[in-house]
DNA sequence: CTATATTACTAACACGTGTTAGTAACGCGC
DNA sequence: GCGCGTTACTAACACGTGTTAGTAATATAG
């Protein structure tokens, strides 16, 4: 009835060699001489058989499971709204098919923190580790770093010695804010996506910052509050800002919001207010999420390299799996300013 | 340097007892005596030296690897523009976690289809498959289904012999259409989520058809359009019908689209063409992602259990693989008409 | 013609666990 | 004191592969 599992063995016995040879055969193993005649009829014998090797057999053999594995520390509300894990998740697994290898995925909650992924790497079930929003409070890290297990961080911690790849917040922060002041505007409002433990959400507040700080305006607190990933952290912030500074004092005329998808919620709480964008008030997101620019007006936003963010990702643990050597242990990579009409700026 | 794996036998040697006491005591075994003190010593001396067991191992031994897969049959287009994954994700991940196993993700693209997820099987790479977005021109199916691997499909392939977990399509479509009746539209026009080789796709369509058919009213091949699953899709194609048939014929004054995300593009298209929502053209959507509220206006669509399905997805697979019995072999998860203002009908 | 190198393999062990069949000790009834 | 069941273990094999050390046959050098 049950049709028994094909071996290397039965592979051997059609060939007419050994096992041996069928696996230095198969694994094309380097440095060794095999007669063109053999490796013919050994390939021949596994195609006809349709020999698949047994992972398991082959981890516990080869000390190489195949697999890595994407770690995701976030709230399950956050991965809800996340329109890039998707993204990411189709440039890693590219380049991990590439290596022949699998991708096994782990989402962690605040209960099971520890125990989880130091389990995951403890037991062999991965080659190597992405860890995806890192955060600084993360105690299992520092036992990561001490063991020295190929880890990639997709996001920064500054100050850890680990490998990472990130996209350039900073910077494409600083250069939305820019875009805003060139257009004329001296006081923007600032609505962060998420709260600032989060690295990449600290990163863009200072690019912010620091854009105002080169054009000579003042920062101020009242103009910024801080986003949590969803649309409804959006809406109640700017609905919240619009109440009291832009009543009050002098109204800003612009708002940098740090997340296309927080930025779709405050455009919901400006719209209540009667206000039109981008005439009264300019906005700019951040991401490039697909609906962006179906949005009315067209949202003007940072494209994130979100597919490249998994591959180079993928590639520099491959790598370091792999034991080459690495001339770059943090990557940075560039983001695209995509300028659409709700910033008011003509069309290109 | 490097400091040995700590394996069963070490566990052994410091309970003072054989390693198959050891594995007895560790997987708790049943119909086995063991005396309650060694149990103690077994436990303490595990705890002690931290030991985890080798998954590969395990694996090889027991002829269970402790994983499922989840393969994504779609092509990166529409998994870039899918928010639903995430929170499938989140509830497949929780059903795994509380059976100790893990989850292995893949995608598919359509040259290597054949080839991967057999693969993934015959190398005993995981335990069970979970197939999400299934189509009927899929021949590695078939293999699956005559080896009598453990699968369990997300989504729905009348005529095989699969398990399978979906939503109601077909009444979730006729709800929404038959809302859209009650509000005294006559005609309303229609664009699917994707192509109809899809069978939520044609489920979708099915749905719309029968709720015209049921309120006596005729259906119309100009009226219905193809997208294909992103808000481009959706524009070009509202786009399309607005030219055509809303300009030449007896315009459509509701348009059902199967796709929250299509349908942002279609509203768009219907922006552009200078007609107001829900005044000129009554908009209902499907999927209620997580913008759908703050849409402008707040788009009316169907809440699908996208966490709920990830759940009952992997509790039904995982029931199969442990060769429990299936009481329910398919099964419909209900869903919820969330009636919003684009489609003209009063809050409630 | 002999010593050495090269070619083309193979025998045997290692990987770390689960599990079956077996055993030694002990108590108990007759 | 003998058979028998129960308790509490253990020895030994199985799982399917990768890999090292070795070997027999052949080629090459001196």
């Amino acid at each position: 009835m049950k049709p028994k599992r094909v071996t290397s063995q039965d592979v051997a016995d059609r060939a007419g060699v050994s096992r041996t040879t069928v696996s230095l055969v198969l694994n094309e193993v380097q440095g060794i001489q095999i007669s063109e005649e053999t490796r013919r009829r050994v390939l021949e014998a596994a195609q006809f058989l349709d020999y698949v090797p047994e992972a398991a057999a082959q981890a516990l053999a080869s000390r190489r499971v195949g697999i890595i594995g994407l770690i995701l520390t976030r709230s399950p509300r956050h991965i809800a709204s996340d329109t890039f894990l998707t993204q990411i998740l189709d440039g890693l697994v590219e380049v991990v098919h590439e290596q022949g290898m699998r991708l096994l995925i782990d989402i962690l909650e605040a209960h099971n923190q520890k125990e989880t992924y130091l389990h995951l790497v403890r037991s062999k079930r991965i080659d190597g580790l992405i860890l995806s929003g890192p955060r600084f409070d993360d105690a299992a890290l520092k036992s990561l770093e001490t063991d020295g297990f190929p880890t990639v961080l997709m996001g920064s911690l500054p100050g850890s010695g680990f490998y990472s790849v990130d996209v350039d917040n900073f910077n494409a922060a600083r250069e939305a804010v820019n875009h805003l002041i060139k257009l004329g505007h001296r006081r923007i409002a600032c609505i962060t996506n998420a709260a600032t433990t989060y690295t990449a959400a600290s990163e863009r507040l200072r690019g912010y910052r620091r854009a105002l700080e080169a054009a000579g305006l003042s920062y101020d607190h009242g103009l910024v509050s801080q986003g949590d990933f969803d649309p409804e952290s959006g809406y109640q912030q700017m609905k919240k800002m619009l109440q009291t500074e832009y009543a009050h004092k002098a109204p800003f005329t612009a708002a940098f919001v740090a997340s296309d998808v927080v930025a779709f919620g405050a455009k919901a709480a400006i719209r209540e207010h009667h206000l039109k964008i981008p005439e009264d008030i300019a906005l700019v997101g951040f991401d490039d999420v697909p609906f962006a620019r179906y949005s009315d007006p067209p949202l003007t936003t940072v494209r994130l390299p979100a597919h490249d963010l998994g591959r180079t990702t993928g590639n520099q643990l491959i790598r370091i799996v792999m034991g080459e050597k690495i001339d770059r242990p943090r990557i940075l990579l560039d983001t695209e300013l995509i300028i659409r009409e709700s910033c008011g700026a003509q069309r290109p």
